[in-house]
DNA sequence: CGTCATCAGAACTTTCTGATGACGTTTAGAAGTG
């Protein structure tokens, strides 16, 4: 080891005792803080739990300059905030932002321009405005973080737009190093933050996925009714407490509802409740006082709850990546807990998995017509009363258009007309755009089937999807390697799995052994160039840039010589 | 492609069934108003 890096984890190991307490770091943190601190741009991708804010945090208080930290929600910014005032060396921190009132932003600003501030933390939204922008490059940052960084490809092109400006905002406060930290991202979605960040020569950390005391459980139903008694059968007979989640709001309080009726302490939470009602959730939730929350995709991100036992998910997520993350809050405490997937493929075929389709062409055409005609430029909100869009469909079409090169955005949300282009060529080109994502959207929902419907070991093919190695071939804690107890299974038996396996045998190791490893570069005679993300007895799975995933038959891909490893295979770093 | 509401008609006259048409996720922050 060189003897820079040795002083730096000398440094970063001193920071964290003194300033944290901490007295030892994972090498998989030392090595992505050493990252930081050295000043490369870095990505980190670990399950919530394993240390992921320590990656800003000790560096943070080494570096000279501020830290600005990213956040999707206030309410994580208060947690960080309250983490770090708490600590024991008591590093400067302050969050900007519209719910705390006028005075604890000002405040925030005069330690950050006396140069008291180690951390500051905003929204995207925040750094939408210049004058947040200007206060920030002020005080010469020495790193930006972004938290929760899957937003930016989740979030950024049709929700809140400002995560795709982020990249800008860099170069605006003094190009700092740029860490991007997330919980749950597959290949794709890395590929799409570096490039929408803009990250350059990037270290990346990926670590952890691994959660071996989450026992992996599918049951497939046939009649969505028939559906709906099991889970609430199930959700009563699991220890408690537990999280459900539903792929509507509706779902979430009919599945509340029939959970108190039976005598549980259950709640429903999604978006569409109050402000007040929903804190008041969450706080009986952490407290112990519910035994289960009934929720859509908006119960996730900031519940810090080590002894939840149990996540079953009553309706099937679009991605692999959306299911990690959700039933990654199960068991953080490190006892066994249960992550349970009721699958109907009805569910995944339905229309709003086909949604955010391909956008009509006569659509980006009356739009782009619409931005054309105010010489001036338009704001969104005029756009919205012209054009009669939504507020998602329209940012979304606006951004594929940017993308396309016929319009752009100028500041504080204004879009102008760019002046020579052909509006012909550009909704084509929006359109190719739009087609080439909705593609890699259908490939991760059939990655999510097929991690349903999978004959082979469930932990292994959910970590082969991230691209991390599984260690073992029966990982002695999933319904397919563990075939479920007497009893259990009575119902909705999966026909070809359950059967005929007796007792618990393990599995037979495959006859291809590793002929293919995840993360490997291949190159495909139609497909072109893919990364292989998991093998599984005679298929493997392949993520082309162009095509999204594709599952091959190993044989046939042998035989005929369709696939090679690709030139240049440099592999990445994993730790 | 599926689900839901609605309604007509049948059936153990108050509940069920089937046909039909409408309709179609989920996510937050900021800033202004009363």
């Amino acid at each position: 080891m060189p003897l820079k890096t040795m002083t730096l984890r000398r440094r970063l190991r001193r920071g964290a005792r003194d300033v944290f307490g901490w007295k030892q770091l994972r090498p998989a943190q030392l090595d992505a803080m050493s990252a930081v601190l050295s000043g490369r741009d870095t990505m980190v991708v670990m399950p919530t739990g394993a240390g992921k804010s320590a990656v800003y945090q000790v560096p943070g208080v080494l570096l000279s300059g501020p830290v600005v930290v990213v956040s999707p929600l206030i309410a994580l910014q208060r947690d960080q905030v309250a983490a770090l005032t708490g600590a024991r060396g008591r590093p400067g921190a302050r969050a900007i932002n519209s719910a705390q009132g006028d005075r604890a932003n000002e405040d925030a600003w005069e330690r950050m321009r006396e140069g008291d501030l180690d951390f500051l933390f905003v929204s995207p939204e925040q750094l939408a405005k210049d004058e947040v922008v200007a206060g920030i490059a002020a005080a010469r940052p020495a790193l930006l973080a972004v938290d929760e960084a899957h937003c930016v490809s989740t979030w950024g092109y049709d929700f809140r737009p400002d995560y795709l400006a982020l990249g800008d905002v860099r170069e605006r406060i003094g190009r700092p190093p740029l860490l991007a930290l997330t919980a749950s991202a597959a290949a794709p979605v890395r590929t799409d933050i570096i490039e929408r960040l803009g990250m350059r020569e990037v270290h990346q950390v990926i670590a952890g996925f691994d959660r071996p005391n989450l026992h992996l459980e599918v049951v497939r139903h046939q009649k969505d009714a028939e559906k709906r008694r099991w889970v609430v059968e199930r959700a009563s007979a699991e220890a408690k407490p537990g999280i459900i989640y539903t792929g509507t709001r509706r779902e979430a309080e009919q599945y509340a509802a029939e959970l108190s009726d039976l005598g549980f302490d259950s709640a429903a939470y999604h978006a569409g409740l109050s402000r007040a009602e929903r804190t008041g959730t969450h706080e009986k939730f952490s407290d112990g006082t519910l035994d289960v929350v009934v929720a859509t995709s908006a119960f996730g991100m900031g519940i810090d709850k080590a002894d939840i036992r149990f996540v079953l998910h009553a309706t099937v997520p679009g991605s692999l990546d959306a299911y990690y993350q959700e039933i990654g809050r199960a068991g953080r405490d490190g006892d066994p807990a249960a992550a349970i997937l009721a699958y109907r493929p009805e569910d995944l075929s339905a229309q709003r998995y086909r949604a955010g389709g391909r956008p009509e062409a006569d659509t980006l055409l009356r739009l782009m017509d619409a931005v054309r005609a105010h010489k001036d430029g338009v704001s969104g909100t005029v756009l919205r009363e012209e054009t009669d869009l939504s507020q998602t469909a329209l940012t979304s079409l606006l951004h594929l258009l940017e993308e396309a090169g016929g319009i752009r955005f100028a500041a504080k949300g204004v879009v102008h007309a760019v002046p020579r282009a052909r509006r012909d060529t550009c909704a084509e080109e929006a359109l190719r755009i739009a087609g080439a994502r909705v593609r890699l959207e259908r490939s991760r929902l059939e990655m999510m089937r097929s991690y349903a419907e999978t004959d082979g070991c469930r932990r292994r093919h959910l970590l082969g999807y991230f691209g991390e190695r599984p260690r073992k071939r029966n990982c002695g804690s999933c319904d397919v390697c563990v075939p479920a107890r007497p009893g259990s299974a009575a119902r909705g038996p999966r026909p070809g799995v359950l059967a005929g396996t007796g007792g618990t045998t393990p599995r037979q190791d495959e006859p291809h052994d590793d002929v293919f490893l995840p993360g490997q570069r291949v190159r495909h005679t139609s497909w072109g160039e893919g990364e292989v993300m998991s093998q599984e007895g005679d298929h493997v799975t392949v993520l082309f840039s162009d095509a999204g995933y594709r599952t091959l038959s190993l044989t046939a891909v042998t035989e005929r010589g369709l696939l090679a490893p690709a030139a240049g295979d440099g592999g990445k770093t994993s730790a």
